[in-house]
RNA sequence: GCUCUCGUAGCUCAAAUGGAUAGAGCAACAGACUUCUAAUCUGUAGGUUAUAGGUUCGAGUCCUAUCGAGAGCGCCA
């Protein structure tokens, strides 16, 4: 929450303490249509003796602190709340400075990195969007972000790349990006059904574990290539990564790491391979049985590697729900092996499926690149209106992207629904885009500057707005201590539709009193700021015009 | 077989560590434009929260069972 809710929350709860009762109070979103906000605490304690002192202690330090004007009670011991908008003007900017008091954590992303030689598909889209706006979330509210896209730059997807390029004699020197895309399906394929391809990339595998140099040659040209066309992508995008580290980067931690872990017998032997010593079920499989390395082992290390060289509070792994029992065993074993006590998250999220609800395949049937994605989606924008610019419409194009990416719940499983998603009404990154443009030019078309306003003038409409407007903290509390962005991209939806209804209610050219139009722009500015600042939440940036 | 996640309006989804009358969007139907860009807004209708029990002042939320859906389960990442 920001500042001003914050401390009269942290207040409330000192009187509770005087009471003996550890009650961490919240403001809650009101369920009656009269008022804002209201606080539950009391209810389980309506039975007891001490139950009308309280409340009346409670209401009293929230008269004091001029946050809210109505404040009522009931028998039941519901709190309901009316904010006070005349104060909150003064208090309230719904900018990074609201939350410059907040307790700050070193925060790594990890974002469990495309892998080498596989082009981007679909299935990234959603790490990347959601970890664009965790990160951002975090850098708004003071925390100290970084983050790590974390390529999968080494193991078996790559041992099979070069043993298809020593197999069909191609030259590494002359790889170009497109054509790695075609031979790591291949490559694949060949592993799969060739015993002899197999041990051969399984020994490649190994070689590369144990530096061997010809190997590690050919792999940096195939990682420069690939890394080279991630870059031009995610240009396209609009993503950035404060590190591009990757699997490789740890392989020199691995050997001192196993063997500090036999030695503190935290890992055995177990059919060859080594194993957690920890009980189980599964058992957590740490080395191959030919010494080689995997996706834990990699993973482990990286733990090490980041407290040593950058040092963290936390850390937020952004990867898809199929990968959960990985990190329930990566935490687990960071746990048991005495690695640390630092607080270590998987960011789950769910399947992006075509607008059937199937996986998304191209019309041959296989993984659909997310350039694909984004050049349909550019299409069918450009015409909605064809006088737009291109860069207009590319940003439009990330704005969807993004939007309906985050809109909803990131657990959930969702249909990638191109008509929908790009409709001028509903939830939709072009409805929050217009509404910020439409508030743009109504500023900048009256012909006054917003200056101090004594007292706001404000009819129902304006309220509403308003108030939601206040509450941006409360949105973004939500979507930052659960990592979930999309009650910021339905609040931005909420104050988007509401900025139109405050538009089409009253219209400002026509109002003749000057304490009148300035409580009306200082509304509309306040709701270009809240949008935008959202919007940097989700990872969206604001068009000019459209 | 074992483990995990999920089941809310016709469709897609919300609902802060259990709180008052379960909310939005789309689609449907009925309205509002010589406009501060209608790329908008207003209104109507739509529910036994899969089913059956349980816990308590109070359950969509917690527990148990059943039915249904999806995912994962040592030498891939």
């Amino acid at each position: 929450m920001n500042n001003v809710f914050k401390n009269l929350a942290d207040s409330l709860s000192g009187e509770f303490k005087k009471f003996n009762l550890e009650e961490n109070v919240q403001f809650s979103l009101s369920k009656l249509d009269k008022y804002d906000l209201q606080i539950n605490n009391l209810v389980k304690y309506n039975q007891k003796i001490f139950f009308t002192k309280l409340q009346d202690r409670i209401i009293e330090v929230i008269k004091e602190s001029k946050v809210f004007n109505t404040i009522d009670k009931n028998e039941v011991g519901f709190i309901n709340l009316c904010l006070n908008h005349n104060f909150l003007k003064n208090e309230i900017t719904n900018t990074s400075n609201d939350f410059i008091n907040n307790k700050q954590y070193k925060i790594i992303f990890d974002y469990g990195g495309p892998n080498i030689g596989k082009p981007l598909h679909v299935g990234h889209m959603r790490t990347l969007n959601i970890g664009r706006s965790l990160y951002n979330i975090h850098t708004f509210i003071n925390n100290k972000v970084i983050s790590d896209i974390h390529l999968g730059d080494w193991g078996m997807p790559i041992a099979q790349i070069i043993s298809y390029l020593e197999k069909e004699n191609i030259d590494p020197k002359k790889l170009d990006s497109s054509q790695l895309e075609i031979i790591y399906p291949k490559a694949s394929e060949e592993y799969s059904q060739n015993n002899k391809f197999k041990t051969r990339a399984q020994a490649i595998n190994k070689l590369l574990n144990e530096g061997d140099e010809t190997q590690l040659n050919i792999w940096k040209i195939i990682k420069s290539v690939s890394v080279k066309n991630l870059e031009e992508n995610f240009k396209v995008f609009n993503h950035k990564f404060d590190y591009w580290l990757g699997e490789s980067d740890v392989n020199d931690l691995i050997p001192g790491m196993i063997e500090s872990l036999i030695k503190k017998n935290k890992i055995i032997k177990d059919e060859g391979a080594l194993i957690s010593a920890e009980d189980s079920d599964p058992k957590i499989l740490i080395t191959k049985s030919d010494g080689s390395y995997l996706y834990i082992t990699t993973d482990l290390a990286t733990i090490l590697y980041r407290q040593q060289n950058i040092g963290y509070d936390k850390a937020f792994y952004i990867v898809d729900n199929r990968q959960s029992l990985h990190f329930k065993q990566l935490f687990d074993s960071i746990k048991y092996f005495e690695f640390n006590d630092l607080y270590h998250e998987h960011i789950s999220y769910g399947t992006l499926n075509d607008s059937k609800g199937n996986p998304f395949k191209t019309r041959e049937g296989g993984t659909k690149p997310l350039s694909e994605l984004y050049e349909e989606s550019y299409e069918y924008i450009k015409n909605i209106n064809k006088k737009l610019s291109t860069s207009i419409i590319s940003q439009l194009t990330n704005s969807v992207l993004t939007f309906s990416d985050l809109i909803t719940n990131r657990k959930t499983d969702y249909k990638f629904d191109l008509e929908k998603f790009t409709s001028v009404n509903g939830k939709t990154g072009i409805y929050v885009q217009y509404s910020q443009v439409r508030a743009n030019k109504l500023i900048n078309n009256i012909d006054m500057q917003y200056k101090e306003v004594n007292d706001l003038i404000l009819n129902e409409v304006d309220k509403q707005l308003l108030s939601k407007l206040f509450l941006f903290s409360y949105y973004l509390e939500q979507s930052a201590s659960l990592n979930e962005p999309h009650h910021l991209a339905n609040y931005l939806y909420e104050i988007s539709n509401l900025f139109n209804q405050f538009y089409e209610n009253e219209k400002i050219s026509n109002i003749t009193d000057l304490n009148h139009v300035s409580s009306k722009l200082y509304i509309a500015n306040l709701f270009l700021t809240t949008s935008q600042n959202t919007m940097f939440c989700l990872g969206i940036s604001p068009v000019t015009e459209m």
